[in-house]
DNA sequence: GCATATTTGTCCGTATGTATA
DNA sequence: CTATACATACGGACAAATATG
């Protein structure tokens, strides 16, 4: 046994830049509509322009840069139809998933695990904990229907939620009203009864799809 | 009117690369497994090895060429797995676009147009046609749901399954049994029993799937 | 198992075109 | 309209990883 293994240093450069990049976007140090300059953040991040560009193409296909020819690439910037656009897809995939999800299902653990963890992140106020606790369990709603590429593209469009979300203040708004449904909606699956839990999540993502809307009006003109 | 218009360049090379090199794939010039070299593909195409890195890193977020650190990027060779993942993916995202139609949505014109195309191309026995336009309809029903990123996902998922197909021989035993049935979804549809056609479709894809993984096993190993 | 050739990963410098102040 | 900043694209270089004999 070494002593280093030096991590699985993820092999090539482009990726973790790109995994950083990823993380800075998500977590708000990048906003929406900001620009990334070539020059400066292959400067910042010590890197050539060709390896950024090259994280720049990455982050473009997982929706989370937008790329002008001739004039940069720039942080998405979720709009209302984006909005409308992504709570179609969640009510689609995880309905579906969900409608047709095992109670006995491993994902079915995670989902319990994630209502859990939302609960006790609301005792403590921690709204941050919430909120990824919430969308931990959507995912797992979508693991139920065991498909590698229907997981992959549930990341992506909740990363985009995700961006929405940061564009507006108050999270707790946002999750902690749907703590309750969640618990409700995992008792129903774990009950045998999915065909029911599938459509107490349709009312769900109707409700948190207005909410979201609603705020997006009220905190931006457009 | 001058000589060339030499085409809209799509603006940037890298994107018309990229397009370029997808259409090789799927057309099958460039063969599942087969390695990609950048300097002999760079030296073939007239572009620096930077740019064709560009295209690879999106035709791999595609899902149409694979990334192997310090190995090159290969064209995806679709295995079982990958079959059965697609179909799962088709099912629930078809199905439900298809259950949730409405009979006078735009997309129902371009149903009927992919049927009748693919009747005339059968009557001509042109094989090639029939299949495009088998999968002209199915991509049309996922256009029902109204989502441009169900719609690009879709997109992505049938890129890959064209892969799969085009390692096997004989089009028409893949295609042709099923116009029938497409025109018998699409009746169901345009007469407003939608559930009937979602039904319908999933009885479809079973077989379709059957049909694909038993011609995979009988012309690979794996 | 070793030495060598090939290829990728990454960087740099530079020329050109495009957008913007 | 000019000037400037920036993205686009190229070619060359070298180290490191991999494939080859």
């Amino acid at each position: 046994m070494s002593v280093a293994d030096p991590l699985p240093p993820t092999l090539t450069l482009t990726t973790r830049i790109c995994a950083q990049l990823r993380d800075r976007v998500i977590s708000g140090e990048f906003l929406p509509g900001q620009r990334l300059s070539e020059s400066a953040l292959s400067a910042d991040l010590a890197v050539s322009r060709n390896t950024l560009r090259e994280a720049f193409r990455l982050l473009t296909k997982d929706g989370l840069l937008r790329h002008e020819p001739n004039r940069g690439v720039f942080v998405v910037t979720p709009d209302h139809a984006a909005v409308i656009d992504i709570y179609r897809v969640r009510r689609l995939v995880e309905c579906r998933a969900l409608a047709q999800g095992e109670p006995g299902h491993p994902a079915v653990r995670r989902m319990r695990a994630a209502v859990e963890r939302a609960m006790d992140a609301r005792e403590a106020g921690d709204w941050r904990v919430v909120g990824s606790a919430n969308m931990a369990f959507h995912a797992a709603i979508v693991d139920l229907a065991d498909s590698a590429r229907l997981v992959a593209f549930y990341a992506q469009i909740a990363a985009e939620l995700r961006l929405a979300f940061g564009l507006l203040d108050a999270p707790e708004f946002l999750h902690a009203p749907f703590i309750e449904r969640n618990l409700a909606i995992l008792e129903a699956l774990e009950g045998g009864r999915a065909e029911e839990a599938s459509r107490m999540l349709d009312d769900y993502l109707q409700r948190s799809e207005r909410l979201i809307l609603g705020a997006m009006s009220r905190t931006r003109p457009a």
